[in-house]
DNA sequence: TTTAACTTTCAATAATTATTGAAAGTTAAA
DNA sequence: TTTAACTTTCAATAATTATTGAAAGTTAAA
C-alpha cells in the first residue's frame, strides 16, 4: 500500500471512530492528520490536506484544544499559529476520558442522584427508585475507575491490564 | 419531586446519554421507559408514553433487540407483542460493551493493522508506522480488557474495581 | 379461506448537525 | 498610528440523521 493511500485510510477511519464517540468527523480527521505529521501544521495546511473550509478548520482545531488534546506551537520568526497533538497514546486516552467523564457521566449522575427525591410509596415508585439507584451505583463505579485511570501514572493502566490478562 | 416529573427527567437524561454514545435519543428513551416499567410494554404504550410515531417506536425497539438489550414477552392469551429489558445493570453494560466492541473497535483495529503494510523507507513513513502501531497496541489492550469484562462472571467487574479503589 | 389485529417498511418530511465563506475582529510589524 | 497578515465569528446553506404516517405485509383466530 502506498503512503498516501494508507494516510487517507487512516484519516477516514479516525474520523469515523470519532463520530461514533461524540467527536465530530472533521475533529477526528484533524486529529489524525496532526498525529501522523511530525511537524506542527497551520490552519492553511489542515484546510488544504483535508479539503475543508477555513471556518471549519478553525472551529474544530479550537474544539480539539478545548478537549486538551491539541496545542499551539509557534514557529520562531513566524506570525502564523501552528498546531500539534501529543504522540503519547495513553495520555490521549486519559485526556479523552477526562472530558467525557465531565461532559457525560457527571450530568447523568446528577440526575440519577436526584431521582431518590421522588415522593410516594407506591410499588411503582419503589421500583423506579430501585432501578435508578442501581444505575447510580454502577455509574459511580465506572466514574471512580475512570477517575483512577485519569489520575494514574503512565504505567498504571498497563499494569492493571496485564494483571487482568494473566 | 413527583413521580411523573422524575420519570420524565430520567427518560430525558437517558435519551441524551444515549445520543452521545452512538445510540439514538428515541432508543435511549424507550430503553429508559422499559427499565422503569415493571410490566412489559406494547408498541402502543411506548408510542403513547413517549409521544412518538408507530414507525419510530417499532424501528427503535427492533434496534434495541438487535443490541440484545430488549426482548419480546408475550402475554398469555394476547396476540400483541410486549417488550422488556433486563433490570441487571451490569448485564446491560456488558451487552453494550459487546456491541460497541464489535461495531467500532474491530473495524478500526483492522485498519490500524493494515497500516503496517505501507511501503517506503522515508522518515515520514517510519513515523506513520510508529504512530499507527502505537494506536494499534493500545486499542488491542482496550479490546482485550473489554473482552475479559464481557466474558467475565457477574462479580468479576466489581472485584476488579474494588481492587483498584483500595 | 377470510378477516381483522397486529407488525414492518419506506418514501416524504422534519429536525439536527456540520460546513461554508465572507465579513468582522485582532495583533504584530512597519 | 496604519497596514497587512492573520484568526474568529456567524448567518446562510448543505448534509446527515431522525421521524412520520400511510400502505404493504404478516399471522392467528374465526
Amino acid at each position: 500500500m502506498h503512503y498516501d493511500e494508507g494516510k487517507e485510510k487512516f484519516i477516514q477511519a479516525w474520523g469515523t471512530l470519532g463520530s461514533s464517540w461524540g467527536i465530530n468527523k472533521a475533529m477526528g480527521q484533524i486529529h489524525a492528520l496532526l498525529l501522523i505529521s511530525e511537524e506542527a501544521l497551520s490552519t492553511e495546511e489542515v484546510m488544504e490536506q483535508l479539503q475543508i473550509s477555513r471556518g471549519n478548520a478553525n472551529m474544530n482545531i479550537r474544539a480539539l484544544m478545548d478537549w486538551g488534546i491539541v496545542s499551539k506551537a509557534y514557529k520562531p520568526g513566524e506570525r502564523k499559529e501552528y498546531f500539534t497533538t501529543g504522540k503519547d497514546v495513553l495520555e490521549l486516552a486519559r485526556q479523552v476520558s477526562r472530558e467525557r467523564r465531565r461532559r457525560e457521566i457527571e450530568p447523568v449522575m446528577r440526575v440519577l442522584e436526584e431521582m431518590q427525591q421522588v415522593e410516594g410509596d407506591t410499588a411503582e415508585v419503589a421500583h423506579f427508585k430501585t432501578v435508578t439507584k442501581d444505575l447510580e451505583g454502577f455509574t459511580k463505579q465506572v466514574d471512580g475507575a475512570l477517575d483512577k485511570f485519569i489520575r494514574s501514572d503512565k504505567n498504571w493502566f498497563f499494569q492493571v491490564v496485564m494483571r487482568l490478562m494473566k
